[in-house]
RNA sequence: GGAGAGGUGGCAGAGUGGUCGAAUGCGCGCGCUUGGAAAGCGCGUAUACCGCAAGGUAUCGGGGGUUCGAAUCCCCCCCUCUCCGCCA
């Protein structure tokens, strides 16, 4: 049930491009400084060398043999001369069949070392290392304009009759809460906001498959990198999303898209499902970080020539939503220590949580160029030459539920115990106060 | 879950051990023909990798095996369809 995995990365598959490596390993040298990563490019570099030369040999080997073949077809079976000519191929098939076990072993390697090579952040990505150095790109609304009222979400009057972490974690564990009531009310007003701006704004919405397989998660990156991170399931080896990323990139794995399709622009909601293992803190309290959560995600498969207005316009779509429901936030231009490895330019839109008095992550649009279609296989096929060639993808959060309902509910409490909705919210909530009791 | 039938190029569909990257048809592209079109005729029409190039190699659902040689034989897996069972 594994759909012949691991057999499907290995295809010749990797994230960057092999020619860039051999052609300007001065470009991703510099681009691994960049990010700050610490990969042995010397290391990849002789063995795609290595690799390249063994290829060599097993192909010249095999032409040998589909010579001998070609020949022995005319000779009568049999035949003094046929014979000869088995019992001299037997030695060249010996040989192919041992340099192959050394070729496969070697492109094993290879791929695995190729897999350590990030992607190229963009000229327009400021140096940096750490989170600070991330580059405030805009700020829209004023922290100072919310609600003097204003407290954590967790220490709400009546907080725990619309998010229950207590019965959450006795019947699944921590951070899995139940939504009650208005609670549970408000997470759905959102979702269909979201999805409904995310049409408006030219998204077609698609409802995918929520657990996927492992060739799946391996195209965008999930595999094997992060494996203790997404929940699998046993026995079909199936895993629970982290992102509708994962299903929704995947949708055209392994396919050539008309050039004339491009964009594609898709949206979609789903649960996500995050082990979060190893991330402990203070920042974990209440909402910010749960292993179940709604979210709803903006997805665009592009012609390269367009990425970077793609990307702008995502962040745009994003950033509209916000807007809508009267939350002050800020748009961060991602540096290159924090941009991540797939991506190439990055903005993350934080949500300013009145009563943590802290920002929080709600959205994270990203330009993966070509890195994950390469990885995936999706291309389109060029009308002018008739050849395929990748497309560029693109993904931005629109938005995570749990945050902004946090921000919400920090932001606009009222004197009176209540949480005042923003107008646009209130055809999909119903009423214009969110209530604890 | 049980039983059976299948998975070959954009599609349809041949091919049961060798000269098969794969007949034929459709579709598509270019050209001829025509006042123009249809028909007809001719040519072309997958992807990836290696190579400066010439060129080479790989791929017939996936993986493994037998063989000098596998689309073709053997094993395992996946998927689709039909019937039965079960079920929201």
């Amino acid at each position: 049930m594994d759909c012949s995995f691991p057999g499907y990365p290995l295809k010749g598959a990797c994230m960057l491009d092999p020619k860039l490596l051999r052609e300007s390993p001065a470009t991703v040298r510099a681009a691994i400084a960049r990010k700050h990563l610490d990969v042995d490019l010397d290391g990849v570099i002789a063995l795609d060398t290595a690799w390249r030369a063994l290829l060599a040999e097993v192909e010249t080997l095999r032409g040998r043999q589909k010579a001998a073949n070609h020949d022995m077809a005319a000779l009568k079976k049999g035949s003094p001369e046929f014979l000869a000519k088995v019992q001299e191929m037997k030695a060249v098939s010996a040989e192919v069949k041992a340099k192959e076990e050394g070729l496969k072993s070697l492109e094993e390697k290879w791929h695995a070392a190729m897999l350590t090579l990030p992607n190229i952040p963009h000229p327009t990505v400021p140096d940096g290392r750490t989170p600070e150095e991330n580059r405030v790109h805009a700020t829209h609304g004023s922290p100072d304009a919310a609600s003097p009222h204003a407290l954590p979400h967790w220490e709400i009057p009546g907080f725990g009759n619309l998010i229950d972490f207590p019965r959450g974690a006795k019947v699944t564990g921590a951070g899995f809460p139940f939504l009650i009531g208005d609670g549970a009310r408000l997470s759905r007003a959102l979702l269909q906001f979201f999805l409904e701006e995310g049409v408006k704004a030219g998204y077609t919405e698609v409802s995918p498959p929520i657990f996927v397989n492992a060739a799946s998660a391996t195209a965008t990156g999930q595999l094997p990198d992060k494996e203790g991170q997404m929940y699998e399931t046993t026995p079909d080896r199936l895993y629970a999303v982290p992102t509708a990323e994962v299903p929704l990139t995947n949708f055209f794995r392994d396919e050539i898209l008309e050039e004339d399709a491009l964009p594609v622009l898709r949206c979609a909601y789903t649960p996500c499902f995050r082990r979060e293992a190893g991330s402990y803190g203070k920042d974990v309290r209440g909402l910010n970080r749960v292993h179940q959560f709604d979210k709803v995600e903006l997805l665009k498969w592009v012609h390269p020539s367009a990425s970077y207005d793609e990307l702008e316009k995502l962040r745009t779509d994003a950033e509209r939503l916000l807007r809508k429901l009267e939350l002050p936030y800020r748009v961060l231009l991602m540096c290159g220590g924090d941009l991540g490895f797939a991506q190439a330019k990055k903005y993350d839109l934080e949500v300013w949580a009145a009563g943590q008095k802290r920002w929080l992550e709600v959205s994270s649009c990203s330009n993966f160029e070509a890195f994950q279609a390469r990885r995936a296989q999706i291309r389109f096929r060029v009308k002018a030459t008739g050849k395929p060639e990748l497309v560029h993808t693109l993904n931005g959060s629109g938005l995570a539920v749990p945050r902004v309902l946090a921000a919400l509910l920090e932001n606009n409490l009222q004197a009176d115990g209540r949480v005042k909705l923003p107008a646009a919210l209130v055809p999909y909530f119903g009423r214009e106060h969110v209530a604890f009791r």
